[in-house]
DNA sequence: GCCAACTGTCGAAGCGCTTCGACAGTCTCA
DNA sequence: TGAGACTGTCGAAGCGCTTCGACAGTTGGC
């Protein structure tokens, strides 16, 4: 395996065919009989070929590679993040494209690197922020990209996400349901709201207009992550709404200390205080108890991201906007 | 931005160089006056040049890319190998290379498949196993590598990793210093045991013997990570071993859970029971109480990591093994 | 004041692939 | 039965870059 690599012109010669002709045989992009079409294959079987994948991008200018901008800010849930990335990763592959992580502390500076660079066909934006510096950029970019998330002004650009403002939605509904009057969403860390990062927003809108739409009593507070923070806000929280009976919990990170700080209040968890979690399954599954919630489908957001930006590389039409319905998965906390 | 591509030989017009000094200005390799070097880097700048990636990589045989691949199993604390990989990512960029991110469910054959097409340099693997499928084909590899982790049998490969040994040796030393006699190490989930992961058999092996030497009396177990699993370990725990007041916890995903049982229990921390953890900082900080812990020095591994791979793309001598020395942050929980 | 050594630049070969136009051989149908 | 349309294959141009050898001009030593 080690030494100088087996070239194209190596496996025409071992095949008894012109380079020209393995090239076809590779891309499909000319009729071969299949018996040439066997012999070629043979050959790159027995001498183990893999195209080099510069040489295939300098000539197709196609890099077959995708990169994932991941900025990993403060207050992000890491392993949702990671499972969209994943779900990117081998949704790519299922394109025959691999996948160029880049992170935030190069700036927008290397999306532009990589793009001009030829280093990449296309891109998928993460954790996309309302007023995000990486938006205006695109627009000039020749390439096409993604979001996943969606920006103030989405005009023009592809975005997908989970439909949040539906989600809060339906958690609020299904409380409604229960026969719960008073509730609260316990969201974001306040500082995501106020980067205006677009789900967190979203989620409440969702919230508050269904909590109208319903006739309940409710209110939207932002929650930190560490214990004591999470235990002193609901604390508070039970303190002046003595008849609250239902709590939304969008924030995967405090979703276990919401937990342990009724524990410790003695409010038992469904029979004193409903639970509703936004968060990926496996969180609210692992939870003590089990807990009702809206997943964050990261898989197929994931998947849809990297199957927009595939349909824009072949020129066709995309929509300009995908909302994934939120599901509602009960389980033994409502 | 849109449109064709600048070349470097429309540079070398713009500036009225040959392509080659335009190549030698970036490069280096050779020396070239300061008055043209000035007019070269003048007119890329104007004109907006990116050299292209793969017909440099062609020429060069060098892709100035490397692998990450990150297998993403089962029990495995995402946001630590997350920072890991953030860390490769910036440590990479540091030496002028981008990062290709390789998850599991392609299996060796990506690892094979993305260095015979020369789309990398070298690869850094996260998560190593003890027998890691991955290890055998590393050897035959020409493009080198480095392991974050360490298989078991480490012989002619690159590792960085922590000193998980020292680590859990560490902690036992401190509840031994505080006067400490029973102790107890709740570990990873059974599974990671099974599977023969290294850090944790190693951060046993280091609690074990560490226990012996300060002549204590102490137990090791694996540990799940929902509540009620935890909940139980911890009850049983305490009702065989009532003279138990130390804890070592080498589970990130536990950590909280351990704190809410031992809370539950009426426990009081660190006053009844002292809890010292394995686990990022983060983790620690935003725990109830802050936890007395040895960090995961991600960052420093994950640099470590790439800095040793750039090494041996320069042809240099490496160390087989590098153990980074634990470092123990004393917090409120001992 | 001449040869050697150096400095700064150039031109051209080639990296491994894709793709275009050409073309020999077959098939089809008037 | 021959013109036209296909099929399957080939050869060569070129993608944008790096690098090698060449070479004109400049220095420096004797």
């Amino acid at each position: 395996m080690s030494g100088r690599a087996v070239t194209i012109a190596e496996v025409a010669r071992h095949a008894g065919v012109a380079v020209s002709t393995v090239s076809y045989v590779l891309s499909g992009k000319r009729t071969i009989s299949a018996d040439t079409r066997r012999r070629v294959l043979d050959s790159i079987n027995t001498l183990g070929y893999h195209p080099h994948a510069g040489a295939r991008s300098l000539a197709s200018k196609r890099s077959n590679v995708i990169a994932l901008v991941l900025p990993l800010r403060a207050g992000m849930h890491v392993p949702v993040l990671m499972r969209f990335a994943t779900a990117v990763v081998t949704a790519a592959r299922r394109f025959d494209h691999d996948v160029l992580l880049l992170t935030a502390d190069e700036g927008p500076e290397g999306i532009r690197r990589v793009a001009a660079s030829a280093l990449v066909d296309a891109l998928v934006l993460m954790d996309v922020e309302l007023h995000d510096r990486r938006v205006p950029l695109l627009r000039e970019l020749a390439e096409p990209s993604v979001l996943i998330g969606f920006p103030a002004e989405p005009a023009g650009l592809t975005c997908v996400d989970l439909d949040f403002a539906a989600a809060g939605a339906r958690c609020v509904a299904h409380l409604a349901e229960r026969g719960h009057r008073q509730v609260a969403l316990l969201g974001a860390p306040a500082v995501v709201y106020e980067r205006e990062t677009g789900f967190a927003r979203r989620t409440r809108e969702g919230f508050t207009a269904a909590v109208a739409a319903h006739g309940l009593d409710g209110v939207a507070l932002p929650c930190e992550e560490t214990f004591d923070e999470v235990h002193t806000t609901i604390t508070g929280l039970l303190a002046s709404r003595p008849g609250l009976s239902g709590l939304v919990v969008h924030n995967e990170a405090a979703v276990n200390h919401v937990l342990g700080s009724l524990r410790q209040l003695g409010r038992r968890v469904p029979e004193d205080v409903a639970v509703v979690a936004i968060c990926p399954d496996d969180v609210a599954e692992r939870a003590g108890p089990p807990l009702t919630s809206v997943l964050i489908p990261a898989e197929e957001v994931g998947r849809e991201a990297v199957r927009l930006v595939m349909r824009k590389l072949e020129g066709r039409e995309v929509p300009d906007a995908t909302l994934l319905p939120p599901h509602l998965a009960i389980r033994a906390s409502t």
